[in-house]
DNA sequence: CGAAAACCTATTGACAAGGTAGGTAAAAGG
DNA sequence: CCTTTTACCTACCTTGTCAATAGGTTTTCG
């Protein structure tokens, strides 16, 4: 359900945190302490700046920086930000194109409930609740 | 998180639940009931036979059969016979070949949690809460 | 015997996951 | 101004799994 870009960006997103209020994290520390592909990590980076979730500074002293205080960010946003996508069940991933069995499926309300029990878990956790 | 494995199992236990207590359910006719592939379900089904979920009988007037009560079943032992495994997430799926950040890791907490919470939907949900 | 069913083994095509490679732009220090 | 350090960008590749096919063999009943 979830892929290594959900996994590594809440940890990027804790290591950005502890590093503390002050100041750009660079990429390549991230990496370095969290074993990860630098590599990797940019293209997963990317979605997170794009989300609004992290801010970057180029250049010499530049790096990452959270936008917000740690209590501020739910765990299913960032999620939801880096995977692209927050469903359990292929039938949910899209409302568009919605399965034509919809109306008399007798499995959908089991994913439908499902979904919301979810969505309900990691949007109530924040991003403060991992550190420490 | 569920493939159509899963999802396929779950509706094939269904539909032989709607075709009553007595007599065989033949795959041709759940096939083409649900609209799935006949050869498809083959495989699947071979896993829930193996699980011990469904009985098998061959030959003219054969077909499948439940062991049970569809009262006695819970969704989450007919996933987790057809995905082969039961985790949102690659961390947990193996004991056996654990992470070797798990003694540190600041995210496995929430993954086992979310674990937690999953299995308990799944495996409190009867297969006779499906029908109808 | 013959039809209808389960049961068995192998193969395939498509696609995404996970990661590489090789750059260009920006910003600061010297 | 020039070099270093950083973010940022585009493309590519490899591997594995999903979803499904194909083509059988065995079992059982009428």
């Amino acid at each position: 359900m979830f892929s290594t870009r959900g996994r590594y960006a809440l940890r990027v997103m804790i290591d950005i945190a502890e590093q503390g209020k002050n100041g750009h994290t660079p990429l390549k520390d991230i990496a370095e302490r969290q074993q990860i592909s630098k590599k990797y990590l940019e293209s997963i980076v990317k979605d997170l700046v794009k989300a609004g979730l992290l801010k970057g500074s180029s250049g010499k002293g530049g790096g990452y920086e959270l936008c917000r205080d740690p209590g501020d960010y739910t765990v299913g946003e960032i999620l939801e930000a880096s995977e692209g996508r927050f469903a359990a069940v292929a039938c949910l991933e899209t409302a568009s194109d919605e399965c034509p069995r919809s109306a008399f499926c007798k499995t959908l309300p089991l994913w439908t409930e499902f979904n919301e029990v979810t969505r309900n878990f990691f949007y109530s956790k924040k991003l403060s609740d991992l550190l420490n």
